[in-house]
DNA sequence: GTTAAATTTGAAACCGATACCAAAAACTTA
DNA sequence: TAAGTTTTTGGTATCGGTTTCAAATTTAAC
């Protein structure tokens, strides 16, 4: 690999004025201008990315968190906020914590040594003290997930509270009382699916209906966790007429659960996603659902990041954005 | 930040001792040792990668690169790439080339200043001249994908051409005599794609049928692809029986199509999908497909990089996995 | 009790870039 | 033409580690 200084050598010049092309600087005539750059091109010379971050050079590289990539949500998010950063000319690197706090702090760290220049947050799992740490070596934002009260950290989000809600009512509404509710999280904890749960809770209380615990399923994420709910659920003595899901995944699951012991959704019973995936089309019936503007999120995500990296003090430190009821035939 | 002096300072020794130390050098008396260890601790120091990358270390990290990660087939096997890459101490990077050349490319320079170790190609967009240019870097690894006759990079991967010809030659069996196709890809071209297309052809041919080219869809990847497609195959005068589809995405879309148009599956359209992911067993009939080891795929490719980096010579050269074709209820 | 060998330690060079500072060259102005 | 600016260029220190080499110390061997 050629360096600097062959360069250098090759064009009769120092390693100064060579740096000096290299980054654009004023006063170098444009003779040995060419100079450098006809040696660079011969040389096929490349700068190492390693030496300038010695020099403190930005790395032009976000890192983003998410849980799971195979996550539809999470890789629909990922592919809009590197489509903003590419043309921004940010490089994107994911990682997957795996809702493993260790494993989330040492992307963290990665900020310390200038590895990267920021982290978007879509998944959160160590706490608000241990994160504000990591705040004195570069931009974090939240997006997706956020942190109650936590100001010092800008998030894109929607308001799962009012989703949630949103969603259980239109059930309620259609006469359901029996209503059962799946969440990726805990039923009784901080954070997101905390939110969705308030949401759950508010709706039934409207109704004056109390929370049945054993309705309530947690830590649900995939088709198959689906599956295993929608059996749960059809063979219970006192079944639920519907169930709220936490994820469109989830949804199709118990869909399919249905199918495979002759229940007729929406008949025997009503069933409500969440995200509104390309999935959510498929299904058979056409899931209803609550759309989450996942694109919109990762490109604001990723524009407040470019702002906060630019030195701009970000626009707005909490965008809640708008999700929509979308009915279909699963209810 | 701490750095390496400052540890030296503190504990009173050189920079030396505590580079020994933090590279388990041999020949450092345990008091030393220990005292390096205190002083570390207390300083909460950790090393600067990039400093140690100017001296030719190691980055520990491998890239990947995919087309597009909202591909659950690309999604599932970068994860079980990280899986194996993680448990031995590697990190992963994940990039889009969106079937862009020119980014592609700007991944694989990363090898050149040892940004990366070694580079996972699941998607293949330039020449084999190109790639064969980086080899001097780093390891290169194919999955999925691969280049004939190139045998300069160790490849796993599926045979392709068996694959489509079991998935035609079943529908071929089972009376259908008009077969359309939909391939990712083109349908003459080099590559993944054009195995599949033989296997096509050839099923095809050994029944004595011609291609038809109407019933050849090219560069269909998503559910919406396959809806689209669902649509036209619908509305043509001489319908196909059946379809062959590249994806289970794609076969997805065309049974919703078929439902919207009241078309029933596989009575007025049998449907074979690729892959056998989650999504096949939520269509609804359950999607025939064919099964690839997706899992086993990704394990083994990064098992041979990490073979690579540590200096074995791969086990094997070209890995060649099974496929099943695994029947469910579209056909 | 020497001498040889092995272990332990530190000083200094180095990796490849950038940044500061001073010297040289070119250009103004009086 | 001399003095003062401004532009252009190069030398050198620096970032934070690793590596080489040599010196100092300890251990082993005779």
């Amino acid at each position: 690999m050629p360096t600097i200084s062959d360069v250098a050598k090759r064009s009769g010049l120092s390693k100064s004025t060579v740096s000096r092309v290299l980054n654009n600087y004023p006063h170098v005539s444009e003779e040995k201008k060419e100079r450098v750059q006809k040696a660079m091109a011969e040389l096929e010379y490349t700068p190492n990315p390693s030496a300038r971050k010695m020099r403190g050079a930005l790395t032009t590289t976000i890192g983003v968190v998410v849980t799971r990539i195979v996550n539809p949500f999470f890789s629909y998010l990922v592919n809009a906020i590197e489509q903003v950063a590419y043309e921004q000319g940010y490089q994107v690197v994911v990682f997957q914590s795996n809702e493993d706090q260790e494993k989330e702090l040492s992307f963290l760290q990665l900020m310390q040594h200038k590895q990267l220049d920021g982290i978007i947050m879509a998944s959160i799992e160590n706490d608000e003290e241990v994160i504000e740490t990591y705040l004195a070596y570069g931009p974090i934002v939240f997006v997706n997930e956020y942190i109650q009260h936590m100001n010092t950290v800008p998030s894109v989000r929607i308001n799962h509270i009012a989703a949630a809600y949103e969603g259980v009512m239109h059930l309620l509404n259609q006469g359901h009382r029996r209503i059962a509710y799946c969440t990726g999280g805990l039923f009784e904890q901080q954070g997101q699916s905390d939110d969705r749960n308030i949401g759950y809770k508010k709706a039934l209380a409207e109704k004056g209906i109390e929370v049945d615990p054993q309705f309530v399923f947690v830590n649900k994420h995939t088709i198959e966790d689906g599956e295993s709910v929608g059996r749960a659920i059809f063979q219970m003595k006192e079944q639920p007429t519907a169930v709220f899901t936490g994820s469109d995944e989830v949804a199709a699951g118990v869909i399919a659960a249905a199918h495979e012991l002759n229940q007729r959704v929406p008949e025997d019973l009503a069933v409500v996603g969440f995200d509104d995936q390309p999935i959510a089309k498929i299904t058979y019936p056409k899931l209803t659902t609550i759309k989450q503007p996942v694109d919109d999120m990762g490109r604001l995500a990723a524009n407040l990041m470019i702002e906060a990296l630019n030195g701009t003090t970000p626009t707005e430190n909490e965008t809640v954005l708008e999700t929509k009821f979308v009915e279909r035939d699963t209810t």
